[in-house]
DNA sequence: TTGTAGGCGTTATCAG
DNA sequence: CTGATAACGCCTACAA
């Protein structure tokens, strides 16, 4: 591998001036860059990396991390937050904290060992406390699907309690009054934001909220599936089901199935997050709308600006969740009961 | 940041000695390395991961280029490859080629550029005397998925053609003879070889090879729904429909159930990969799978083993699918033709 | 077993 | 506009 210095050698100047026109940050005469370019071409010349991180002190990577890598909904926002740095040459490390706390610890440790520029992470266990602690440090640090007052310019969230609102509403709007719930666990905030927007939504419609009503799953197919189980062995009554993401409400559909329920007709079941599997489902799941991969795209361009000083459009810190209407609605009027299961 | 020669101050040794006790690769007295420990921990101090780099020539990392970083397919695969090397302290560097040649081009000069210890690649675009020359470089090239015999220690595949054999045999064990086969594009050798399989399979049943039940389709969801769209609207006759990969499978069973099919009793239906949410599909998908996640760990274990020098236990280069049963597929004594939608 | 010193390939600060 | 020449933080012969 060329080095800077045969470069320079063979073009007759200095490295300076050689590294001068490799990052063209400085006046260099036209005549000296085209010596210097020629040079460069005819050796081959490929900028060492590693050399030049350790003497800039700045790496071009940023640390990501993910509860898992692979899944649905981690796959979208790795991918926007992918394109958006390698276009400008920056490389990502994506690492996996399994929403366990020490884990999660550990990967970012990890992460920062390796000297990336800004580390980007969606933690589910980590405290704020410690969150705001490792912000003091020299890694940026930017925030997924999290909102801490003090860290507010580096976080990036979804309005969690709106979707559950809307989520909600829509099965309202069908005619729908007894709406069973499968929540995903309160430790974490986006289930529990849900969670609100769904007693608000029941609230505005002056429909009681009933903690029967109410499961409190593990956002898996399984949780689903125990969810809607617990409600039909308590013989509690509903026509409709309202789940915290959309792997438990495809579980919900899965048992729904079993038990003879004919869907949407028997139960109206609508899921959050519209990660792409949903529209696989028969019925169609309805669901609302996780704009996972604009968020990753929008993460992204915020570390672009703030550790890359890069310009960049207008930054948006909170993102909107819409409702996806679908087929696995059905109105009140034309449903029979789902009490047919619990009689 | 505490450097080594901090450490090596307080701990009133040479810096020589400070690096000793950090790679443990030469003796030093117990009581040295105990002083030197507890500087290192006096001071917090951390090794520059770059610094190590350049003076050693290794980045403890390795690139990886799929086709894209979502998807089903590539999330399990990555899943092993990131569990594997960040357990050894190596990370990883995921970059996409999009099936596309040039893109992948670039991409793995990305990731050599990025200094990369090794490279794990997917090519879908790419020819073999590409990789060939490619792997003549310094950095060793590993394939997934692909198999180039002059590189046969540095691939690792999968036995598609079996998988492909199997898929077919199992519809015929079902007493199925009329069989359309959605195959994905011909250029990817996997979806070739599947296709073979599924010839096989039909040969060693007698059963002629008719041109008109192949539908060349695009490994997406789309393909599937067109490719039955397709072979209905040609009014062909058959029972049982392979299909290249899951995804079109999927496709194939949303348009069978549109045209008003009742799945599987009018239709058998088989996939392939058994990628996660085939089991959410109703019916659930009876398919092959495809251990993409062992193979994540095994290439991962490979470079571990060639480029790391790690012992590993033994090394498997060929994997072979198997049968998953599950609702899709219903015996053709009970079924009943196809040729409704004919009709 | 431990220390000395040169090198890894760039960047960046000063002079000129 | 260009050229020396220190860093950058660590590894590794070679010596002792």
């Amino acid at each position: 591998m060329a080095t800077i210095y045969q470069v320079s050698e063979l073009a007759g100047v200095s490295v300076a001036t050689v590294s001068r026109v490799l990052n063209n940050n400085a006046k260099v005469s036209d005549r000296t860059r085209e010596k210097v370019e020629k040079a460069m071409q005819e050796l081959g010349y490929r900028p060492n990396s590693i050399a030049q991180s350790l003497a800039s002190n700045r790496t071009n990577s940023v640390g990501v991390l993910v509860a898992e890598i692979h899944g649905p909904f981690f796959g979208a926002m790795m991918s926007g937050i992918e394109s958006e740095f390698r276009a400008l040459g920056k490389h990502v490390i994506f690492t996996t904290g399994h929403s366990n706390e020490q884990r999660e610890k550990e990967g970012i440790d990890f992460l920062i060992s390796r000297n990336c520029d800004a580390l980007i992470v969606h933690s589910e266990a980590l405290s704020d406390a410690y969150l705001r602690k490792l912000s003091k440090g020299n890694t940026p640090i930017f925030l997924i699907s999290r909102h801490i007052s003090e860290l507010a310019d580096r976080c990036i969230s979804l309005d969690n309690e709106h979707g559950g609102y809307i989520a909600t509403k829509a099965l309202i709007d069908q005619g729908h009054r007894d709406i069973a719930y499968i929540s995903g666990p309160l430790f974490k905030s986006d289930a529990n934001q849900r969670l609100e927007g769904h007693k608000r939504a029941l609230a505005e419609y002056n429909i009681a909220f009933d903690q029967d009503l109410v499961y409190y799953g593990d956002f898996q197919e399984t949780g689903g599936a125990d969810g809607l189980k617990y409600f039909i062995d308590s013989k509690q009554h509903f026509t409709a089901l309202a789940c915290g993401n959309d792997e438990m409400a495809s579980g919900a559909m899965k048992l729904a199935r079993e038990h003879g329920f004919s869907l949407p007709d028997d139960l109206s079941i609508i899921g959050f997050d519209n990660v792409f599997f949903t529209s696989y489902l028969y019925p169609r799941l309805s669901t609302i709308n996780n704009p996972v991969d604009d968020m990753g795209h929008m993460v992204a361009r915020m570390v672009l600006k703030d550790v890359y000083q890069c310009k960049t459009k207008s930054i948006q810190r909170l993102f909107t969740p819409s409702y996806v209407p679908r087929d696995s609605l059905a109105p009140y009027a034309t449903s029979s009961s789902a009490r047919k299961a619990s009689s």
